[in-house]
DNA sequence: GCATTATCCTACTAAATTAATAGGGTAAGT
DNA sequence: ACTTACCCTATTAATTTAGTAGGATAATGC
């Protein structure tokens, strides 16, 4: 399941994606406009800003704002940030790689390999996809 | 995250799908073999037999096996009846299906755009395995 | 330079989910 | 009868998720 975390996050990024210019956004005004409790949304888009997605400014007419054009920020990078891993057992992950406890063999592991298959699948939806595609539906 | 219930369930499913013949099978042999927690296997095996995908023989030289043929267990059952629904947002469900509470129109969610894309990757995967494909790997 | 605005950051808590564990009940075989 | 092995409910411990609290810091405008 997705978190809530990774779908406000998602749902934010899409939302500044779709201003006009590159003008900061307040978080109350992001808060607002996707129904999403200000404080949670506030950890969302820190996280975002430290992972070199989002840029910030302080003070009046502050907020935040894309540091690079949608069409450059791809889905894989996001939900990496977020939502962590894409496989769905961390044996299979190529970013956040882990060894089974009670697995013996990898190879001859049949959720391994299945997990694999779905793995890949849902890699080529990532991959194939940026923020501008979220942004323009 | 794929939980321990629905990978211990599959390993032990595909175990059973390994033995000759159709002969019961006790719970602490698969617990063994596979590395379970015997009490937590037996209670997946008791969901998976209230499911109709596995029967059950009691006293010595009791345990359990599988109803059909692992070819004719499609994984999209098994997933469900394990992890739940297969998509990442309940909004996006074929069979587990819920409304957003943030979400004032699904045709115009980002996520829900993203998500059916990986779903339908997903379901092709599981739609296009069964049992049987993952005892011979 | 002071008030206001809005991000920054740490820590905490409540709720939900997951992963088990405990312990006795029930049926089948010898 | 006795043993074996599933049946079933309830409880608990650990982890993760979602959200809150509250102040620190920096930028802007008068």
């Amino acid at each position: 399941m997705l978190s809530k975390k990774t779908k406000y996050g998602i749902k934010a990024l899409t939302f500044l994606g779709r201003q006009e210019g590159n003008t900061p956004v307040a978080i109350a005004s992001i808060s607002k406009s996707e129904n999403i409790s200000l404080k949670f949304l506030e950890s969302i888009l820190l996280t975002l800003r430290k992972n070199g997605i989002l840029g910030s400014k302080k003070g009046k007419g502050g907020g935040y704002y894309l540091l690079k054009s949608p069409s450059e920020i791809p889905m894989t990078a996001i939900m990496r940030i977020l939502e962590g891993p894409i496989s769905m057992v961390p044996c299979v992950s190529l970013n956040f790689y882990e060894k089974c406890d009670d697995c013996p063999d990898e190879n001859a592991c049949a959720v391994h390999n299945l997990m694999m298959q779905v793995r890949d699948n849902t890699l080529d939806v990532f991959r194939n996809t940026s923020l501008a595609d979220l942004c323009n539906c």
